[in-house]
DNA sequence: CGGTGTGAAGCCTTTCACAGCA
DNA sequence: TGCTGTGAAAGGCTTCACACCG
């Protein structure tokens, strides 16, 4: 491995994290704006439309390397190519789903993910009863074939659409077949060894917190509140 | 108002976000903590099964109350009351749905809202073929009548599941509807007004997010960039 | 000029470490 | 003794403000 790519994979991991979730948005934002015809835009432009402050979107930019120019702004294309490289995006990733069920249907339908370079190559599950169906265009298969279905495709991303009962279990057999990114749906807290990202999404989770923010609007609650609370 | 009450009224609003996020986590763990006959547990045990560092669950727990009782723990039992009094789910709450596809069947279908004490009151759709139709054991109804359906429940929460185009107009209607926390599925950032929370939810987006992660197992890739995947 | 790139300040969150109490 | 509750330290993120340069 030469200097030159090391320095680069050692500056990526000093990305910090938040600024890495931000990355896509700003993705989305500059297609947007080229979409519109737009080719160079500014930090206060950018953060306008992605809701963000100016001074962090430079911040963010910055991470990536120095690729505006100053007095003028960024160039869109170039600003996208470069944060698609950074973003992995360069290529079709491969996207497994594991549990057929409500949940796994409606992704494997989602028409946004070959939207966005991703390619959905196998739902699986263990239920015989749903192995052969046909969903979204894809064949369910048995969970044994999961290793299969990656294994041409490293950095393949794997989603758990599970039960919870069953999501510990989705997250192991995903591991085992090598997948090492993986975006879970069920509740709960899956265990992983290092090197393995899990992001998750807990749909009743996320109303809970909104829950706490929809209180405000509540009559006044029938149990006591703390007099200081509002 | 008075310096003082402002004091106060900032301090209660002063539970951070992140802890109110980690909040429903903490819940979801002492439930099952609780269903095992498990009576007493420590901050250890908290965090252990939330996979969150001790000190943080005491100091989150802190932003509550004095819950706890030196050397012994917390009642199991007591801190469910108090977290649920304070994410306001002492009852039920009313949850509506903007958008009638696969999202939109998926959710209303998804068995762990009741179970959270959430209850799906109405799916709703401007495309005049879904309406009258039933999902999950909901008439789909028309857009117009969304503020019927929030009308009775205060402090209800919608859900946006439809597509981007339509994003905004939905979160509109909710809002006027006098709906005031809002999840969303649709990619894009919805403009809304202060007092309205929102919590954003895009499936794509989490994709790129971990597939700057899953870059790392690529093969070598400094090769140039296919636009055509954008 | 105008807008980037970036040290430095400020703020928020996490973690430490221990006093205090059952 | 054991574990909570919490000041204080450390770390990380955001925002400011301005040097710098096209």
């Amino acid at each position: 491995m030469g200097e030159e790519q090391r320095r680069r994979l050692d500056d990526r991991q000093h990305v910090p994290e938040v600024t890495v979730s931000r990355l896509p948005l700003y993705l989305q934002t500059l297609l947007a704006l080229a979409a519109q015809g737009i080719r160079t835009v500014s930090s206060e432009q950018v953060g306008q439309a992605a809701g963000v402050n100016a001074a962090k979107v430079r911040k963010d930019l910055s991470y990536l390397g120095s690729y505006g120019t100053r007095g003028v702004g960024y160039d869109v294309q170039h600003l996208v190519d470069e944060m698609s490289r950074e973003l992995g995006l360069g290529r079709d990733r491969a996207v497994v789903i594991v549990g057929a069920g409500n949940l796994g249907h409606a992704l494997s339908n989602y028409r946004g993910f070959d939207a966005r370079g991703f390619e959905v190559v196998g739902i699986v599950d263990i239920d015989p009863d749903k192995v052969g169906g046909e969903v979204g265009g894809v064949t369910v298969s048995d969970l044994a074939s999961l290793p299969g279905l990656v294994a041409q495709r490293p950095g393949s991303i794997g989603i758990v659409a599970t039960p919870a009962s069953a999501a510990q279990s989705a997250v192991d057999a995903l591991v085992a077949a090598g997948v090492s990114s993986i975006l879970s749906f069920a509740p709960g807290t899956a265990m992983v060894s290092d090197g393995v990202t899990v992001r998750q999404v807990d749909l009743a989770l996320e109303l809970q917190i909104l829950s706490f923010y929809a209180r405000r609007f509540d009559e006044t609650d029938d149990r006591a509140l703390d007099p200081t609370v509002l």
